[in-house]
DNA sequence: CGAGTCGTTGATTCTTTTCAAAGCCCGTGG
DNA sequence: CCACGGGCTTTGAAAAGAATCAACGACTCG
């Protein structure tokens, strides 16, 4: 779960694997043996409308959850990394869809068993409070960041945000791999693959960032992109 | 909580104030005699960073939370009407700023007392649950809806959640009182002032809507602004 | 090696924003 | 009671940021 806060410093992140980690000890066994899913890349875990009869935690991947309108529009709402929840929520079916953009193998809880073991176990319970509230924060930061950032602006929060989750997961902060397209990270911003990829080149030429690969940012000033995601100057700063 | 899903008739909206009377009859003395918070119009209840030393019930009255830039930029990621909590959530202090836009009456709840009567009472956790899950919902339908439709399709959207919202509490599906400013809904849905109002006329001239008075919305046909909404043609079906 | 997907770049268009100004509503006070 | 003032809303004209349309290049995988 990506959390696109404002201020990345102030928003002290718990982390998700010692969290999981917790979890797996009190689970019980219903929920503990589970077979693990395995779903190729750009398959679907589940879709929009399906009713929700497992939630799921990724182990190794990334999957996009994302909403869509009718004629085909697409909005990114999280990109779900390893340690992450997905499908958590009080209703029947799912109200997005959930699309592993690289191989992914996700356990499986079932939602009846895990609402049960939550419903006897207030720590469990407390857990799937923080995950839900978790990403509450990180859909509202998203928010934030789409309706009122600019193009540079909404791509620097992004490559903070990963470098973030780089850090807290003990890899380099300022190498950060994309494991989506241009046009997931388009629908997950709310631009089209062209200005991503402007974006992008903007962000190299003003040295802020390298593209080794398409899908390899170094971050060489770390800086400047923090001026850019807080918005003092909408983006103008360079 | 203002819900802005897709497909409105799909979103079977639980009833707000039955399930706040429901907590009611259970919540423990402290929670159920705190005195209830009256604030005035335009008048803050907290700010982002502010400790969370309660949480609120809307009893009366409108409030707006909101997230901003460092240069001023304002996204309001929901609107709380009587029934609604503001300000759940598992973290040391507020992500967002609340402010009321109408005189509002709250209802406190000191945040370790719920938090410690939910603990021990699955049923108090659960309704906090929920309600966590509803707003999670929200905030990733007016994400979508903010991120992927027109201005058009935008403003059709928040008319079509006020008149279910009106529907919901049994009062005229079609006459939508607005409490906020040109200014609020804007900051809502990521538009400036000036294109919320040319929008309103936009639908005024369509015969979509009529405008008694600037804060009166009556809805004259109900279908073209689901199918607005819906977002089917990117908004150019009229 | 060729097909196809993905990414980049250029030219143009368009929706929305920005800047500017006038109208309207409403409360206050002369 | 009506004039005045201030905030909110509406409308107009111009500008800008991003989208769209189009084409090319790069990389991957049969």
């Amino acid at each position: 779960m990506l959390a696109m806060t404002l201020s990345p410093e102030i928003d002290a992140r718990r982390p998700h694997f010692d969290t999981a980690a917790e979890t797996e000890g009190v689970l019980d066994n219903r929920i503990r043996r589970t077979a693990p899913k395995v779903v190729h890349e750009r398959e679907h875990v589940f879709f929009e409308g399906d009713p929700i009869d497992h939630i799921y935690q990724v182990e190794k991947g990334t999957v996009c959850l994302y909403k869509t309108l009718l004629d085909g529009r697409r909005q990114i709402i999280d990109f779900a990394y390893p340690g992450d929840f997905i499908g958590l929520g009080a209703g029947d079916d799912h109200v997005f869809s959930a699309q592993a953009i690289t191989a992914t193998r996700l356990r499986c809880l079932p939602a009846n068993a895990l609402h049960e073991v939550a419903w006897r176990n207030p720590d469990i319970g407390m857990q799937l409070y923080r995950a839900l509230s978790d990403q509450l924060r990180a859909a509202r930061g998203l928010l934030l960041t789409v309706g009122q950032r600019t193009a540079t602006e909404r791509l620097a929060m992004l490559l903070l945000a990963l470098s973030q989750r780089n850090k807290r997961d003990g890899t380099d902060g300022a190498r950060i791999a994309l494991p989506m397209t241009r046009a997931d990270i388009a629908d997950f911003l709310s631009l089209t693959v062209e200005t991503v990829s402007r974006t992008f080149t903007k962000l190299r030429q003003s040295k802020i960032i390298d593209l080794a690969q398409s899908s390899l940012v170094v971050i060489r000033d770390y800086h400047a992109l923090e001026q850019l995601a807080a918005g003092e100057t909408k983006g103008k700063a360079f």
